[in-house]
RNA sequence: GGGCAAUUAGCUCAGUUGGUUCAGAGCACCUCGUUUACACCGAGGGGGUCGGGGGUUCGAAUCCCUCAUUGCCCACCA
C-alpha cells in the first residue's frame, strides 16, 4: 500500500487556488439559477489584512461557498474604498517626508500623487484575501472611485439635493485639526479624560465686584461675548444688567441671563463662547451675541489670542491660566473628569467648529429603514440584540454633514457662480451647471470659467451607502439586467462599529433609489481579542500577522481556529493554539484519507456483517449532521455548524466508523463497502469545504481522476434523506457496550489483542443489530445470550442490561459488592425522590400527563434496576 | 446621567416555549497506551450548589424583583 506522504498545504493551497481561478469558478453570470449575492465591506484601499478582515472573510467565504455548493449562482463582489480622511492623511504624512507641504500643491497635483499611492498599495489587502481563499468575484472588483462609482455618487447628490434633501448650513461642526476637516457627529469618540476646572475672576464694569466662572478651557476666554447667569438665582441679582471685562482681553462683554444655567454646577455663572460649543452658540443666537473665532484652523490661536496667537490650543491653555495666575485673577484649580471628542480617523481632540458644510435631511429618508428592521423584518440582523442600538439611533437621528474639507474623494457638484451664499447651483457636471446656472441668473453671458466649484469633498460613507447598488450599477443605470438579477444581495458580514456608518445608510440608500433592501441578513461579527480581552490594534502589537499565521497552520487551519469560538456578536478570544486545532482538524482529515486510499480491494470477498450495518449507521449520522448544520447555518451560528462537522468527521467518521469498517492488517477491503466508504467520504467533503476549501479539493481530486466540471468547489452538497433515528440511538447503546469492553480491559490490563467472549443478559430486549461490530471493536470472539447471571466473571451494565466477561480468577468480589452497594443506594435514593413527586397530589393533577408518563417510567426502571442489582449482591455474597 | 445585554466546568461558550435523554460541548487538565491512518494520536477519567439574595410554581439555569460585577450603545452640562 502506498503513502501519501506529508500534506504540504502551501504548495496545495496555491495550486487549487490558481486551478478554481484559472476555471473561473469564481465568477458569476446572470443566468437562469438563483442568485446568491455577497458585497463585501470593502477595506480601505491602502489597508492591510489584520485579524478583524480574517474573521470577516472567512465567514463571507463559508456563505459564498456553501451557497456554490447548494447550486445557486454565488456571486461575492469584492473591492476597496477610497477612505477619504485615512489616505489622504497617509499621503500627506507620505509628501511631508518628502519635503512636500500639502499647501504648495494644486488640487489635481495632489490628487495624482494620491492615485499613485493608490496605484501602488492599493489592492494590496485583496491579494492576500487570496491567500486565505476567498472565492471573490475577481472579475468585478470594484473600487469607490472609480469613474463609474464615482458617477454614481454625484448623481445620487444631485438627486437629493433637487428633492431639497440636502441643504448648505453655517453649522456648528466637529472639526478635527488634524485631517484639517470636519467630520460627522458619528466619526467622533467620547473618551473620559483628566481635566481640570479652572475657576476665573471676571471684574463687573464699573464696580469693585468680581464674578467667578469655571471653565475647562481658559484660553477660549478670547472668544467670550457674554457672561451668563440663571434668572432665578438670587446670588447673582446684583449682577443683572451688567458689564463684565474678559481677563488679559479687557473686552466688555454682557452679563445675560438665561435658564440654561445650571445654578449646581461651577460657580453658577457661565462664561459664553459662541464660536466655540455648541450650547454657546444656541445662547448666543437667543441673546444675539457677538461670535468671536478664536482658532486656526489647525486649532492654533488666531490674533484673538493676542500675545498668544499661534501657540496650539493645549499650550494656550496652560499659558492663559499661568498668566491668569500671574494676574490674580486665577481663583482655583480642580481636577475634572471631563468627556472629550475625538477623531475616530485621526484620534486628534475635536474643536466644536461654525462653518459652512453641505448636510443631508435625515428625518424622512430614515422612515423605511426603520420599518425594515423593526417592523416587517425585511432585513434581520444577527444577534438580534443590535435591533434595539439600531432603533435608538435611527429615531434619534441628526441631519448628516456629509461636506469634508478633503480633496480625496468625490468633489462636491456645486458650483458657485457669485460670492453669496445662494449663488451657486448643484448639477452632474459643469456643462449642466452652467446651464443652470444661465437659468437662474439670467445672465447668458455666463462662462465655464465663471463658474468655481465647492472645494469639499463628500464623506466617504456617502459613497459606500450606495455601494451593493453601485457595483451592479444600479444608481446610474437601475433597469440593468445585472442589478435586477443579483440586487438586493443575500447577507452582509460586518463589524458593529459600523452599524450606523455604513449598514443603517446602505439601508436608507436601498429604499430611497431602488425602494427594496440591499440585504436580507446581516450578520455582525464580534472584535477579534487577544487572550486577555485586549482588543488587537497595531499600537498594542497584540495583533498576529495574518500572512504569518496562514503560513504556520495553513489557510485551512486559520479559517477553522477563527470559526470554531466566534458565535454571531461575540467578540473572538483570539489564541493560536485555535489555529492548532484547525490545522489538527485538516491533519485528521488527510489521515483518515490517507488510511482509506491505501486499501487494497478485494472483489470476491463478502462484505462483513459489521461492514453493512456500520454504513447504514454512518449514513444515518450524515444526515442527522446535515439536519443539525443546515438549522445553525440558518441562524447564522456557524462556529455550532463547524463543530457539528468536526465531531461527526473526528468521532463519528474516523473514531467508530472507520474502525468498524477497517481490514485486518494487510488483509484487502471487499469492494461494496470499499465503495460506500469513498461515498461517505466524498460526502463528508463536501460538507466541510466552505470551511477547508483547500485540503476537501485536493482529497476529492485524489479520489478520481476528476474533469474540470467535476471540481469539489462546483460540486453539490449531499443530498438529505430522511433520518433513521432508531438506527441511531441503536447505536449509542452499542459505543456503550463498546466502552464497557474497553473499560474492563484497561482495569484488567487484558491487551487487545488477546479476544475475550461476551456473554449478555439481555433484560432491555435490545436487537443483535450491532453485535458483529461489539465483536470487532471489542476483539470479541464470541457473544452469547445467557438467561442468568454468569458467575466468576467481570460484569458491567448498560441501562438493565448486564454484560459478562469471563476471566478466570480475575473478580474481585470485595470490589464488585462495594460497588453494587454503592450504586443501589444511589438508585433507591432516586426512586424515593420520583415517588415523592408522585405521591404530591398536586404533582400529579397540575403537570402535563407526558411528564407524569415519564415519572412513572422512572419509577419502574428504577424498581427494575434495584431487583436487579440485589439479585447480583445475592449471587455474590454467596 | 439614560438605555441595552451578559454573568453556567480552569478557558471560550451552548442550553429554543419552565418538565424525559438538564446541568452540556470544545479546549485545557489527570491516568494509561509507541495497537499496523493520525502522538497535531488513541482509550479512559475528574471537574459546576448555573453571580448573590428573595419571590412565583407541583416543578426554575430558564419567569419576576433586588443587589453585585462586566461589557456595549447613547447623551451639549460649562
Amino acid at each position: 500500500m502506498a503513502s501519501l506522504g506529508k500534506y504540504n498545504a502551501e504548495a496545495v493551497e496555491q495550486k487549487w487556488y490558481n486551478y478554481w481561478m484559472e476555471h473561473n469558478y469564481f465568477h458569476s453570470e446572470v443566468d437562469e439559477r438563483e442568485p446568491y449575492t455577497i458585497v463585501i465591506p470593502p477595506p480601505n484601499v491602502t489597508g492591510v489584512l489584520h485579524m478583524g478582515h480574517m474573521l470577516n472573510n472567512t465567514i463571507q467565504d463559508v456563505l459564498i461557498r456553501r451557497a456554490r455548493l447548494k447550486g445557486l449562482n454565488a456571486c461575492w463582489v469584492p473591492g476597496t474604498d477610497h477612505a477619504s480622511i485615512a489616505t489622504e492623511a497617509k499621503v500627506v504624512a507620505k509628501l511631508k517626508e518628502q519635503g512636500i507641504d500639502k499647501n504648495d500643491l494644486t488640487r489635481e497635483e495632489f490628487l495624482k500623487h494620491a492615485w499613485e499611492w493608490t496605484h501602488e498599495y492599493g489592492g494590496v489587502i485583496l491579494e492576500q484575501l487570496k491567500k486565505l481563499g476567498a472565492s471573490c468575484d475577481w472579475d468585478r472588483t470594484k473600487f469607490t472611485m472609480d469613474d463609474d462609482m464615482s458617477e454614481a455618487v454625484i448623481k445620487s447628490f444631485v438627486d437629493l439635493y433637487g428633492k431639497g434633501l440636502i441643504y448648505r448650513g453655517y453649522r456648528m461642526v466637529n472639526w478635527d485639526p488634524e485631517a484639517k476637516t470636519t467630520l460627522s457627529d458619528e466619526e467622533v469618540i467620547y473618551e473620559e479624560r483628566q481635566g481640570s476646572l479652572y475657576y476665573i475672576n471676571y471684574k463687573v464694569e464699573g464696580t469693585d465686584d468680581v464674578l467667578t466662572i469655571a471653565t475647562t478651557r481658559p484660553e477660549t476666554i478670547f472668544g467670550d461675548t457674554a457672561i451668563c447667569i440663571n434668572p432665578n438665582d438670587d446670588r447673582f441679582k446684583h449682577l443683572k444688567g451688567k458689564n463684565a471685562i474678559v481677563p488679559i482681553a479687557n473686552r466688555v462683554i454682557p452679563i445675560i441671563e438665561d435658564e440654561y444655567v445650571d445654578v449646581e454646577f461651577g460657580t453658577g455663572c457661565l462664561k459664553v463662547t459662541p464660536a466655540h460649543d455648541e450650547n454657546d452658540k444656541v445662547l448666543g443666537d437667543k441673546h444675539g451675541l457677538e461670535v468671536i473665532d478664536i482658532f486656526n484652523e489647525d486649532a492654533s490661536l488666531n490674533s484673538f489670542g493676542l500675545q498668544f496667537k499661534g501657540q496650539d490650543r493645549f499650550e494656550a491653555r496652560k499659558a492663559v491660566a499661568k498668566e491668569l495666575e500671574v494676574l490674580g485673577v486665577l481663583v482655583k484649580k480642580e481636577n475634572h473628569l471631563n468627556k472629550v471628542g475625538t477623531s475616530e480617523r485621526t484620534k486628534a481632540v475635536i474643536e466644536p467648529r461654525l462653518s459652512d458644510q453641505w448636510f443631508l435631511k435625515m428625518e424622512d429618508l430614515v422612515k423605511p429603514a426603520i420599518k425594515a428592521v423593526l417592523e416587517d423584518e425585511e432585513v434581520k440582523l444577527f444577534p438580534k440584540k443590535f435591533e434595539n442600538i439600531y432603533r435608538h439611533w435611527m429615531t434619534n437621528i441628526r441631519d448628516w454633514n456629509i461636506s469634508r474639507q478633503l480633496w480625496w474623494g468625490q468633489q462636491i457638484p456645486a458650483y458657485f457662480y457669485g460670492d453669496g451664499k445662494e449663488d451657486f447651483v448643484v448639477a452632474e457636471n459643469i456643462t449642466e451647471a452652467l446651464k443652470l446656472a444661465k437659468e437662474k441668473t439670467g445672465n447668458a453671458t455666463l462662462t465655464q470659467e465663471q463658474l468655481k466649484q465647492d472645494p469639499d469633498a463628500l464623506d466617504t460613507w456617502f459613497s459606500s451607502w450606495l455601494w451593493p447598488m453601485s457595483v451592479f450599477d444600479g444608481i446610474r443605470n437601475p433597469e440593468n439586467e445585472e442589478f435586477k438579477y443579483y440586487y438586493p444581495t443575500n447577507d452582509l458580514v460586518t463589524g458593529p462599529d459600523i452599524l450606523f456608518f455604513w449598514v443603517a445608510r446602505m439601508i436608507i440608500a436601498g429604499y430611497e433609489y431602488a425602494d427594496v433592501k440591499p440585504f436580507t441578513n446581516v450578520y455582525l461579527t464580534g472584535l477579534v481579542r487577544d487572550k486577555q480581552r485586549r482588543k488587537m490594534s497595531k499600537s498594542l502589537g497584540n495583533s498576529p500577522d495574518a500572512l504569518k499565521l496562514i503560513e504556520d497552520y495553513s489557510a485551512d487551519g486559520v479559517r477553522v481556529g477563527l470559526l470554531l469560538s466566534s458565535a454571531a456578536g461575540n467578540d473572538l478570544m483570539f489564541d493560536e493554539s485555535l489555529c492548532q486545532q484547525g490545522k489538527g482538524f485538516q491533519k485528521k482529515i488527510w489521515s483518515a484519507f490517507n488510511l482509506v486510499q491505501g486499501w487494497e480491494i478485494a472483489n470476491d470477498i463478502e462484505q462483513p456483517a459489521a461492514s453493512k450495518i456500520a454504513i447504514e449507521w454512518y449514513q444515518a449520522k450524515l444526515q442527522k449532521a446535515l439536519v443539525e448544520i443546515e438549522d445553525h447555518f440558518s441562524k447564522y451560528r456557524l462556529s455550532d455548524a463547524l463543530m457539528t462537522i468536526y465531531k461527526l468527521v473526528w468521532d463519528d467518521f474516523c473514531s467508530w466508523f472507520l474502525e468498524m469498517i477497517k481490514p485486518a492488517y494487510g488483509a484487502p477491503i471487499d469492494g461494496a463497502t470499499y465503495k460506500a466508504v469513498i461515498n461517505l467520504f466524498e460526502d463528508n467533503l463536501r460538507v466541510v469545504h466552505p470551511f477547508m476549501p483547500f485540503v476537501t479539493e485536493e482529497i476529492w481530486q485524489n479520489i478520481a481522476e476528476r474533469s474540470p466540471e467535476e471540481a469539489l468547489i462546483i460540486n453539490r452538497l449531499p443530498e438529505t434523506k430522511e433520518v433513521n433515528s432508531e438506527l441511531i440511538s441503536a447505536f449509542e447503546f452499542t459505543a456503550e457496550v463498546v466502552s464497557g469492553i474497553r473499560t474492563i480491559r484497561k482495569e484488567k490490563n487484558i491487551s487487545f489483542k488477546d479476544e475475550i467472549t461476551l456473554s449478555v443478559l439481555n433484560n432491555e430486549n435490545v436487537k443483535p443489530l450491532f453485535d458483529t461490530v461489539i465483536a470487532k471493536l471489542g476483539n470479541v470472539s464470541e457473544i452469547s445470550y445467557v438467561e442468568n447471571k454468569v458467575e466468576g466473571a467481570l460484569a458491567y451494565r448498560v441501562k438493565s442490561n448486564e454484560y459478562f466477561v469471563p476471566i478466570a480468577g480475575s473478580v474481585d468480589v470485595e470490589e464488585e459488592i462495594k460497588k453494587l452497594t454503592e450504586e443501589l443506594k444511589y438508585t433507591e435514593g432516586f426512586l424515593k425522590s420520583v415517588q415523592k413527586k408522585l405521591s404530591n397530589e398536586r404533582f400529579v393533577n397540575n403537570a402535563p400527563e407526558k411528564v407524569i408518563t415519564i415519572e412513572r417510567k422512572k419509577e419502574s426502571d428504577a424498581l427494575g434496576k434495584i431487583e436487579a442489582l440485589k439479585t447480583s449482591l445475592e449471587g455474590l455474597k454467596n
